[in-house]
DNA sequence: TTTTGAGTTGTTCGA
DNA sequence: GTCGAACAACTCAAA
């Protein structure tokens, strides 16, 4: 009798999951095993311990109370219990954090210390992190060819679901953590749960994605965020669901790509997750000091006084979420308008999001700070009331999540300090005038750039 | 080796 | 109101 471990980490599925089917075609039984790692579980924020002890308890309950959860460093608990079940391979996906990395490269240092192996069947990517590269070798730095090539290596089918796993029986479990109490409306987590929101959008929501998404008020979007971030759907499963002549399809499937992108970026550039990608901009002046910290706590706290601004931000603390759109327009307000280090930002947003990756997230925050692979413009500023009339037009984002501003009527909305008398009590004037700060914003990058 | 075409998401200004 | 150009040069990727 084999006993093989796969060891689930952000793939909290049985749905085409090529780590489990390796394992089932390796061994006669399966170990499921869950390592709560306390450097990962501590740093991670409320919201997503909650989101993923909601995963596990899902995963738990399809493989009818046989996962396994150990708490420890996987470096020690991971070799220790393929020795206990006797199991000869340890299976599982790939990772390309720098923190991820190392740890998966020690724990394969001890199993083979032990006289056992690793595999590693899949990646939570449609193209595993490394694997294309441009005609010459390198990794792509432009996001558009890389799609190209992305796009003509296809996806793979979709793996079957077992039907069938034999689970190993016996083994010690620590259980799932307890979930923390959180102050956010999440959305219901886990692989069951997953599939249910990517079913309706497929059907429902896809096919004008490429119409609708920009539109906050519609939040049209998928929300696949949190399920893509934990595994709970592949995003294999939805690129095979598309038909990429369609217009919203083929937009979709680009965001996939922009995922992908990412990843890649991050597992050749590991430092890139905290500093800078591009030096071109490194001597550029940020704000710092009370002013700015002050600043950075209005925005934190959506009371900038620009109404979009605080609706993106309000919404990020009550939903452990954020609209694409509104992502780019509070952060460019963070960057450009408040002159604040990117990275101050990407934290905060890391802190709240349920879906926080740290290659999208982070990519995403460089590219708006004009630091990073195939980065905007400089001259690129957002205007939140110009943002606000076009992805907003009707106010209806704002007046969901600024109840202060529910009763203005009309396009004063998106510029309550235009009303007579100034804003409705309770919300601030305007931290900062955005047409000054564009300049000022403008002026800090010619210095940092040599330009005149 | 050299050349060529192109590059997520914007804003403003002037015709 | 609409439209095109300017906002910069530079680097990437492929031929």
């Amino acid at each position: 009798m084999s006993t093989a471990v796969v060891w689930f980490r952000r793939d909290l599925r049985l749905s085409d999951n090529p780590t489990l089917r390796a394992a089932l075609d390796a061994a006669d039984e399966v170990v499921p095993l869950f390592v709560v790692d306390p450097r990962l579980w501590e740093s991670a924020s409320a919201n997503r311990r909650w989101f993923l002890v909601g995963c596990l308890d899902d995963l738990d309950e399809q493989l009818e109370g046989g996962l396994v959860v150990r708490r420890g460093d996987p470096v020690d608990v991971v070799p220790q219990l393929a020795r206990q079940v006797g199991a000869e391979v340890v299976f599982h996906a790939g990772d390309v954090g720098p923190y991820g990395r190392e740890r998966d490269e020690r724990v394969a240092s001890a199993l083979a210390d032990d006289g056992r192996r690793v595999e590693v069947p899949d990646t939570p990517w449609v193209v595993a992190p490394g694997d294309l590269s441009t005609t010459q070798g390198g990794t792509y730095k432009v996001f558009t060819p890389f799609f190209r090539a992305w796009k003509e290596r296809g996806a793979p089918d979709p793996r079957n679901t077992p039907r069938r796993i034999p689970v190993a029986s016996g083994v010690r479990s620590d259980g799932v953590p307890r979930a923390p109490s959180v102050d956010a409306d999440l959305p219901t987590p886990g692989e069951t749960a997953g599939r249910r929101r990517a079913n309706r959008f497929l059907r429902e929501d896809v096919d004008d994605y490429d119409e609708r998404r920009d539109d906050t008020a519609a939040d049209a979007t998928s929300r696949l965020s949190p399920y893509l971030k934990y595994g709970c759907i592949h995003p294999r499963q939805l690129l095979g669901g598309l038909d990429l002549r369609n217009r919203g399809h083929a937009t979709f499937a680009q965001e996939l790509a922009w995922r992908d992108f990412y990843a890649h970026v991050l597992h050749e550039w590991p430092d890139s997750a905290w500093s800078a990608w591009s030096d071109t901009l490194k001597g550029i002046s940020v704000s710092r000091g009370t002013q700015a910290d002050e600043h950075f706590e209005a925005w934190c706290e959506g009371r900038t006084g620009y109404p979009f601004v605080d609706a993106g931000m309000r919404q990020l603390v009550a939903e452990g979420w954020m609209h694409n759109r509104a992502r780019m327009a509070t952060a460019s307000f963070l960057v450009k308008d408040l002159h604040i280090d990117w990275t101050r930002g990407a934290r905060f947003f890391l802190r709240h999001l349920v879906d926080g990756d740290l290659s999208s997230n982070n990519h995403g925050w460089q590219w708006v700070a004009g630091t990073g692979t195939d980065a905007a413009p400089y001259f690129r500023i957002f205007n939140p009331v110009r943002q606000s009339k076009r992805f907003d037009r009707d106010g209806g984002y704002i007046r969901r999540w600024v109840p202060e501003l529910a009763d203005v009527e009309g396009s004063s909305v998106h510029e309550p300090w235009t009303l007579d008398g100034g804003p409705p009590d309770g919300y601030p004037e305007p931290i900062v005038d955005h047409a000054a700060e564009r300049d000022e914003a403008l002026r800090r990058y010619e210095a940092a750039t040599g330009r005149s």
